[in-house]
DNA sequence: CATGAATGAGCCTTCATTCAT
DNA sequence: CATGAATGAAGGCTCATTCAT
């Protein structure tokens, strides 16, 4: 094989391939996972990997990607892959836009509480690699990929009424920013209730939104 | 001299000392600050420090300091001394509590737009090297440092009945995190109105701690 | 398959196969041939020839042929096919001794001109891979081919009287030299007049060879 | 230390220092001129190195060389120093211009046999490296340094009358490739002798360069 | 005739640190 | 207070080659 990356954007995304199946590849994405959750990206080395997977060799790894950076981007690209499907599967049918805020905090929430290890190193190699990978992921810009879609939501909610006045973009970035706070949380302590807490940043953010009939200033 | 942490934790802090003063520490963690700043904690290396500073070898560094861990906790002691004096000159004559948060937010903004380098830094080494350095900073710990205040301003605020009901503990890390965000955001723009960005946060979390009339759930 | 070096010498030479026929073998060769020629032999690897062949993995190589040394030597043994048929077809027939080493000269600087990467590879190779491969190509020493048709056809003119006293091997190993020169000289600068170059060079062994009437020694 | 270059631009040149003096950088340069003439420039590591300085590990040589590319630079100054100075020596008082020629293919051919290796690891890397290094040695250009002088030499052997009509380029890049050329020899046979290799081809450019009355063609 | 997978050895470089003065 | 010199460990990466189908 000698390389892949073209290869992973042909046929790596868009379908459920990635870590998930019993391949060499995922094998190897799956350990890179694990690793990085567990001891962070900067001291993630082909070494450590190796040695979670129980593979012989490092050069297993620099056969099958061609590179650090493309052995993340692939398990970046898995990474969003699984949460997609995870995702899909939660949203709700259309339901009035009002609760679709919490939906949406809530289904993250409970990603998050299923693949724990998914999230942190997802925002782990996002905080790191951006410059390094560049920004783009599956044709998609990194920042947009985590607060895009929230942007977009909150202004379709506030055409139709439902929300009050406020930025959109630093109303997105903060409750991307709370979801992220979440798996630090988590991360320090592993007992946290996550279901709970993603409840309590639901009302949070359901006052923060809401039109407030008086406000002081 | 062959100091260490010992000597930073009895002169260090408390008083002003730190990087303000035209010594070789202080000049090294500056040197660090800007470093840090510029290309993140996992990719400062004692050589890009001693480039920055332009000092003739590593050993300076290691001679000033005990070693990485040393050195990073002199700098994040730098740093918080730095803007625990920047605050204190900010902080409001005891105001009514409702606006403390607002006021705690703002002055919090107006040191990130002051200093946006020993902002970033912080965060930085604050979530690169705990673990490495343990959790306690001048012999308090991380997550108190960060969140604690926040916790205890909102604890006092919800006993005197100007804050609704919500985990406290949960919207101490919000805000936190939204803070944090801003540094970020400042990273990838600088040109970005931090004044007015404080201000929707502050509205924001106006709206998130006022006891809500009704909530839909 | 497994071929290796046996094949090569068994079919390899003295026929046309080589590198011109549509084989794989043939395409390997070509591919080999532009990649040392662009890169020197140093830097040329089995990936870079894949890259440039456009084949699927370097098993293909190692497949055709015994390992690099092998594949070396059968670029060899194809390039010098090539020069040999190009240099038969304008071999003067018999023309005066006096004239046969300018002619000789001439016409490696034509098919220096007509197959510039062929030269350039020939020499780098020659170089470079002696001691790896061993002298022996085609049965013929390495020296022996590059100069010692050279050598012959010196002493055959002097001993016929056309040339004058010189050491064979000397004026034999400078021709050589000089020649490879031309390749040197056409690789940094691809304009060059290589025709000029060839008959200004023809008259300066012309000079150099010729039974000199005085000498200011 | 950490580093050079600078300080090789600095002190490293001009005066004789570089790989004569009894310290460490002179030590290394020594073993990577060994080195590079017994095993060729592109199987000279490192390790090849050190193993034949004695030197405890590899990080000597990164200590004091910024990479293996400034090591070459800095071999090849020492190199050129030690020929100029070797040259500088033996060039003779301003004799007749049609002496001159002889002269220097004498003296370079006097260096050839006092310091084999040098030569041979000249060469080495002047074609290895160059494209890495790019062209300048010391301000000078690899080509320039090589023919350029031979170049200016018979160009004002020209206007004086000295020398006959000949391309100066041309004739001056057959001397410098028959030059190489003894060098090639002798590693192939180190009992050649230079000393009348050298007259031989003093003779044979003397006839080349000379006015002919008149020329077969 | 071809391929995918795997592998051990080697490369240069960077790191924080220690030994002496 | 400072410096030059040295160093072992580890990092990511490339190399030619072999195994098995």
């Amino acid at each position: 094989m000698q390389v892949n990356s073209e290869r992973a954007e042909q046929f790596g995304n868009g379908m459920g391939r990635g870590a998930g199946e019993h391949t060499r590849r995922g094998q190897i994405i799956e350990a890179t996972i694990a690793t990085v959750a567990e001891i962070g990206y900067s001291k993630t080395s082909f070494a450590r990997i190796v040695e979670r997977a129980g593979l012989s060799s490092t050069r297993l790894i620099s056969y099958h990607f061609a590179g650090k950076a493309d052995l993340m981007q692939a398990t970046l690209s898995s990474i969003i892959d699984t949460m997609d499907s995870f995702l899909g599967t939660r949203t709700p049918r259309k339901a009035c836009r009002a609760r679709l805020l919490r939906a949406c905090i809530e289904s993250e929430i409970a990603f998050l509480g299923a693949y724990p290890e998914h999230m942190r190193t997802l925002v782990e190699i996002g905080t790191h690699a951006r410059g390094d990978l560049g920004a783009p992921i599956l044709g998609m810009v990194w920042h947009d990929l985590r607060v895009g879609r929230l942007e977009r939501q909150l202004h379709q909610g506030q055409r139709e009424g439902v929300f009050g006045e406020f930025d959109v973009a630093v109303m997105a970035m903060t409750i991307r920013q709370a979801l992220d706070g979440v798996s630090l949380r988590l991360t320090e302590n592993p007992e946290l209730d996550v279901q709970a807490y993603g409840q309590e940043l639901a009302g949070l953010f359901d006052r923060a939104t809401r039109a407030a009939p008086a406000q002081t200033q």
